[in-house]
DNA sequence: AAGAACTATTGGTCTGACCAATCTGTCAGC
DNA sequence: GCTGACAGATTGGTCAGACCAATAGTTCTT
């Protein structure tokens, strides 16, 4: 047999994958940095000892992953890939799960729990204006569902962002589609004459960011968020009793 | 002029991405789901119009990203994307900004706050015998840096897998690897003087869930974790006072 | 009926060519 | 001398056909 050549490569997976795996680690080693210009594709082809459609096929499933941006005629940059594309990933992962847009709140109480003491602390003078700012807009919209919840999200993220806390906002960001999701589905059940109440909730946890209180204001975002949970097991109850008999497919 | 036939097609941006968007859009909406076996590759380049290599572009950006799994003389089949990839990807994106290491605590501290609360509620039998186990091995390992490590992380996430919440596990997860990262180089300059109290702490804590404490099993993992970044503090101040003059390069 | 050999299917790769967008350098015109 | 337009070179985008390698299904032998 002639079955004696093949000691030359690591572990033989490939040439795509061999070429994509060797580009995608002096990205990520720092190797080459973000705006850098990678080699024609001839060129590298060459390099890599692949054809040029498998040195394709490893540019563009980087190109994919937000790794390479490549623009016809001029050639293939790296790039910071984009926190986004996490979100949508994890987004996709967590929704293969039964029932996790009902325990996405759970990761967000999760992080803005922790961004609120952080907050508390480290807050500025810009960072509460921009709360109070939201908090306004959520006085002005209170009868757009639409506007109301993208005030509502601004407070929030307006905590995580005071945390100052680039982990933090990072993981809020990846969940803000998933929150969106399972926030205007509650939002759309919630009437009229509970908001008064959920504005007051706001003011006082943005107050006890004000006064600078880890504790009261974690306790309010606790409670404000266990007011909304409440509410919304009423709804679904109220909802299930009513339309049990209408419920089809 | 000829254009005058690209209608059809939402927004013309290349047949490799074109044919990968759709497929992917297939995945996500569950049209395919998980084990199914995509048509052969030269049906499929028929099927989107486009050439064979271009085509395998598109499948091999899907299969980089966990979405498919292609076997040579099989076929290429729907796989369920790991976690595992968010987890690089979001190593890779927080790996990026400056710091990160010392921030991406805030994240655990925060999934873990939450999860213990959840933990109090709903922690079953089998999850307080596994907890309690890894307290055991936490004390048999103390001498030991490595295995003591293993044993303190499983501890902690055995107190996330005790929520019971997927999405707060799937975050423990995806941050594990840089958790560990930042774990190893703290726990190296801990000296023996503090485990003992370390040791208390983590009893304490877990016998707060039992009791099924939610405020007091918080407090007191708030407790743990502020006393160990207190010592770490501690740790670097005295490491940077001693070794200044020797800090080169 | 079980195993082996064969064949069809399917992914993996290569070559070479052509098109399209971009970049660059030259040259005419101001 | 400077500017703008043109033309060629560079580079990515795509295609076609061919061949190899691994797998799966079939058939034949034992």
């Amino acid at each position: 047999m002639v079955a004696a050549s093949r000691l030359d490569e690591t572990h033989d997976t490939g040439g795509a994958e061999r070429v994509f795996l060797a580009l995608r680690s002096r990205v990520v080693s720092g190797e080459l940095k973000a705006g850098d210009r990678l080699p024609p594709e001839r060129e590298l082809a060459l390099k890599f000892n692949v054809s040029r459609p498998i040195l394709r096929e490893a540019l563009r499933s980087l190109a994919m992953l937000g790794f390479l941006e490549i623009i016809q005629g001029s050639g293939a940059y790296v790039r910071q890939p984009d926190i986004a594309l996490v979100s949508d990933f994890l987004t996709f992962c967590m929704a293969q799960q039964p029932d996790v847009l009902d325990d996405i709140i759970q990761s967000r109480i999760a992080i803005e729990c922790q961004a609120i003491r952080l907050a508390c602390e480290k807050a500025s003078e810009a960072d509460l204006n921009r709360i109070a700012a939201s908090l306004t807009s959520l006085l002005d919209t209170l009868d757009d569902p639409v506007l109301g919840g993208q005030a509502d999200y601004e407070f929030h993220s307006g905590i995580v962002r005071a945390s100052h806390s680039p982990a933090l906002s990072t993981l809020y960001r990846a969940l803000t589609p998933l929150l969106m999701q399972s926030h205007v589905s509650r939002r759309r059940i919630v009437p009229s004459g509970i908001r008064n109440f959920l504005v007051d909730a706001h003011k006082e946890v943005f107050l006890s960011i004000v006064d600078r209180k880890p504790d009261e204001a974690e306790n309010r975002l606790r409670e404000h968020f266990a007011i909304g949970d409440e509410y919304r097991r009423k709804s679904l109850i109220a909802a299930f009793s009513k339309s049990s008999p209408d419920r089809q497919t």
